[in-house]
DNA sequence: AAGTAGAACGAACGATCGTGCTATTGTGGA
DNA sequence: TCCACAATAGCACGATCGTTCGTTCTACTT
């Protein structure tokens, strides 16, 4: 019960290159075990996407690697610091597949690519398991701490581009001014996480074919009667 | 790696009423033990709802219950035995509350009320960490074993039954003969789901209120121009 | 009142969990 | 070339996991 407390006593290591400016004076010097940081994660993302993030253990994650357990707790002083970092690293893997590649775009075509962008990496398994951040964000929703807190953040700015690219489009004339552009975000996430849960639930990827209609129908509702073609 | 072949060894116990027919001549002359299972089973939907099914363990459902966990355990042959009878008492709960109430009316009715009482069950908590099935899904899309099947069974059944309400309806008059019927309950249970998500997630319960607009806006969709009003 | 079957218990098992120490290895800068 | 230190390994810890076993308690039948 008691003696749960203090538990980021020694959280050595990621004394490298933030409190030691000037250090890094190349480009890519990166300080060697950052290179097994990256693999130890990119593997982590994998495993979590299937297993959950609680599943996610640090035995097993070790032993995919073939390295010792303490050897890879080393690099995070916590299972918590772990999760943190695969969450963070999740996000990076997302916003280069999904966000980045659609913001050479404008308003309305903005967020046809988002969509478009979205139901791609769901439909190309960009993660093994699924949409990481349904999967995360269900199995942490109930959890207080800082992963549900970096969840939520995450969760937040994604509805947040969504619902911008479409107040831009609404700016630009190309979606109608009455339309609720909160509302309009909402409704296609929860349509791209239906797609998600059916065809990992089902077994069955034909269904972002349909959903794909489902969010291109929803947006024509709201640019219907604008000539703008 | 071997030796865990055969465990369903000692799966005593179940052999009280279906085997001895003719024995439970009263009413409800349940054997005993049947009442701490339900109470066993109440308990413990409430926890996975919120831990998830594999979070659930059963040292902690036992000392929860004050119950010692080996007296636990000769209830269910195994863990996994366990969460299949967890996964069916929260579909009870769920027929009771949501599927039957519905029955009452027939088709749109019964669409709208079967939509009505889903939103009604998800913003009343019926399930303290909200949608059982919703964050069960998730959780064992990716498990393959007998509570994944029970699982997939359950939601095939579900979904059945909101596409069937439509076809009812469309049968009746009530929604357009072109709609898709298919495409229509899918996008319902999308939305619901995104409900979830999202009151769970971001600790916001008004979004029921807006969720229950989609849903009634996307059935207006295929029922308007027609006169039956 | 004795007999019996089922329900619950306590203790223990091997495994694995997250975490902490200490020692060994490897490597880049002098 | 050697040194300092970062990176990794080894080992052990207390706790808890699912599971098993043998015993005790309870309640019903005869």
């Amino acid at each position: 019960m008691a003696a749960h407390a203090q538990a980021r006593k020694t959280s050595r290591r990621r004394t490298t290159a933030d409190d030691n400016p000037a250090a890094d004076h190349g480009r890519t010097r990166r300080p060697r075990g950052l290179r097994t940081r990256r693999a130890i994660l990119r593997k982590a993302v994998n495993i979590a996407s299937v297993e959950g993030l609680e599943g996610l253990t640090i035995g097993r994650l070790a032993s995919a690697l073939r390295i010792s357990k303490s050897g890879l707790f080393a690099h995070f002083g916590s299972k918590e610091d772990l999760q943190c970092a695969v969450v963070d690293e999740a996000r990076e893997i997302f916003v280069e597949r999904v966000v980045r590649p659609a913001y050479q775009f404008q308003g309305l075509k903005r967020l046809r690519a988002l969509c478009e962008n979205w139901l791609a990496y769901g439909e190309e398994r960009v993660f093994p398991g699924g949409c990481f951040f349904s999967a995360a964000s269900l199995e942490f929703d109930d959890r207080p701490g800082r992963v549900r807190e970096q969840i939520v953040g995450l969760m937040r700015k994604w509805l947040g581009n969504l619902e911008q690219a479409a107040r831009d489009a609404q700016s630009a004339g190309e979606i109608l001014k009455a339309a609720d552009a909160h509302q309009l975000a909402f409704e296609i996430q929860a349509l791209a996480m239906g797609a998600n849960w059916s065809s990992r639930l089902f077994r069955d990827p034909t269904v972002f074919r349909s959903v794909r209609g489902a969010i291109l129908r929803r947006i024509e509702q709201v640019t219907e009667a604008i000539p703008t073609r």
